[in-house]
DNA sequence: AATGAATGAGTCTTCATTCAT
DNA sequence: AATGAATGAAGACTCATTCAT
């Protein structure tokens, strides 16, 4: 049916303008009002599709989150067949990459928007990252030497997200041009150091095959 | 002059039911109306002492702060005449001991505060700790392996404030009685292995002596 | 025409959404949209059929009246033929009957629409009610003592609706299994009373024969 | 203090805009920004003096009740000295008064706000009416008939109150100059027939001396 | 004839902030 | 210096009604 065509493009028109409001003015500043105008759609288009504001936000979040995890999903699913090293150094490449997909959006999700309410238990990257990387972790356990694989994914999710995150968001001189391959590089040292894989020296000038 | 001492009572009072509140209500639904009224002060009064909202809470933030930076600093400035190994190990610990001084005002400082305006540039705890351990690090280089002392630092202050953070504010099972010595040692040994120091060996069981 | 039968279908599966959902949630609280989706009909349709939401309410109105006009009217045409005891026994026990038709469905009618607009001058029971108790009264003038009809249907119609009705909305105890009875006799009495004829004595706990 | 009686100015002036918006627009659009409006003061106020717009309306029927039951009460206080024919007469003129007191209000209140929430259980006049009637009609047992004083302070209550509702409201011509005092005759004798007291003769021209 | 997506005026309510006392 | 009554901009949300399909 026509009509069903007609919800999608509003649906999407109202996540579309509240990513763009919660940009540009922030979460506080960002009401219901200036979202459907922004979206040319009458503010009760809006509350047909969403409940109330934090809905809408959430959705806004699923949304992102859904393309982050892609990413890391894809990263994931390619390093369960490389070797550890290999592999992280795929998945924190990875976990940068994420972060870049929409770095104004991630930040106002990130640094705004209240946990309250629906939006107490989100994690914008994590989600199930953690379970896949402990199965990651306790399938290549010969490489490696960790004693308890679910809190061993625990300290690599929270670090890589921390420090992908972190330089992204408030580093970004760390990720300039030809720098970024010397930051997973790091990463994935600091990673790897901490599972007991054999490390890759520490090589501050040479920038990493990898890219990035 | 007994004024200036009634002044800082007022202030003192006005900090502590904005932090009350912010705690009980959320900070959406902290009004400033309702913190006069805790703290037992006329509305008026309130905004003898404090421009806006914004500045009152900056202060709630500031003073929490400064708690924990004493910690933390305690901590450092011990940590300077200790090798490597003690010395990461006390600043790890400190670092869990800072996030419980008052982890429900933590959490909604953390979650719930956006950071907006005078607000943006908080970090709850990271504060100019970047600075001091990279001069611990320096002072210490002949102990380890690292290139860029700017960049270690970084790569420390992120991963020790994100682990003992989410440890603390999202999985305190792992911080439970008797188990706290061996977080602190996870993630001593996360740090050590990542700054190329001799790592102590991989002990799940054995709880550490540190205690926390 | 089949048509026909099918619109027939509709405004009456609308009308008995109304009132239910008026007896559910009230007046204010009824919008079109839930009715016209209890109906299982498009909102569209809701309005082929009925012009506002005034127009509606004022539909299930007139349906419930009719209801009730149809026991009253039953009840004085039997009257007619009856002597004035009888008759106006008859009569009060008939508005009792008629008011326990769907009392919940009353009450929101009696309570809560608003007499606005159209709705203005809606009388849930007496309706014609006094006309026909006027002529009652005059066919009989021969066994009662009045000297205005005309006042003296308005003071028994107002009289007995007030009392049913609030005996069935406000103190069903008087109401009770058995006790119908009495409170008949009470009415009738008050009435016959007034009407100068003959009173059936004072009878407490003899419940009468009429039963009701 | 000054600002005590500036508050009750405000509050004052809110109850009178009510009942004087209440009276032009009705219920339904009277919105409590246009009360505040016309009360000339901020929305801010109304709020700070009344929880929600239910409770303002409730302040409302509270003062006018208020003014009717003094009247009502007066009434019976002097009733209770006078014989039972004399005392009834007095407490239906008394009904009628009452009702006239603001008829417009008194209309808008029984015929458009709806009885829901805290505004359920109102009644407009009979409040405690009616314990104070089985008291009359208890101290005044020997002049009367009655087997149930309880029962009989409902039926007269009712009664009284319907009948001068109705004629207040809807049959104004009832009561129009010279006319009232038949009215309330009319009235009296039904009341005084029911309970069985000596009842003056039918006199339909003779305006009753009472005069209301 | 039926549908239901879309509308937007209008509602109640909150809260940071001001200022006369 | 303290008070707290007053403010009003602004926000979230509802619902009767329309009209293109």
């Amino acid at each position: 049916m026509a009509s069903q065509e007609r919800s999608r493009l509003t649906v999407d028109a109202l996540l579309e303008a509240t990513a763009r409001i919660l940009i540009k003015d922030g979460y506080d500043r960002a009401s219901t009002n200036r979202i459907a105008a922004l979206a040319g759609v009458g503010i009760g288009s809006l509350y047909q599709y969403f409940p109330n504001k934090e809905a809408l936000v959430a959705a806004v979040i699923e949304r992102h989150t859904q393309q982050l995890s892609r990413i890391s999903l894809n990263a994931l699913l390619k390093a369960f067949a490389s070797p550890i090293e290999t592999g992280v150094r795929e998945i924190v490449a990875a976990a940068i990459e994420a972060h870049r997909v929409d770095p104004a959006l991630h930040r106002v999700l990130a640094e705004q928007v209240p946990r309250t309410g629906k939006l107490a238990d989100i994690d914008l990257v994590q989600g199930n990252g953690r379970t896949l990387i402990r199965g990651y972790l306790e399938a290549h356990r010969g490489e490696i030497d960790i004693a308890d694989p679910d809190l061993a994914a625990f300290m690599v999710v929270t670090t890589v997200e921390a420090l992908t995150h972190s330089a992204v968001l408030h580093q970004p001189h760390v990720l300039a041009d030809g720098k970024a391959g010397a930051f997973v590089e790091e990463v994935t040292r600091l990673v790897l150091g901490y599972l007991g894989a054999p490390t890759p020296p520490v090589s501050p000038g040479r920038p990493s095959p990898t890219g990035v």
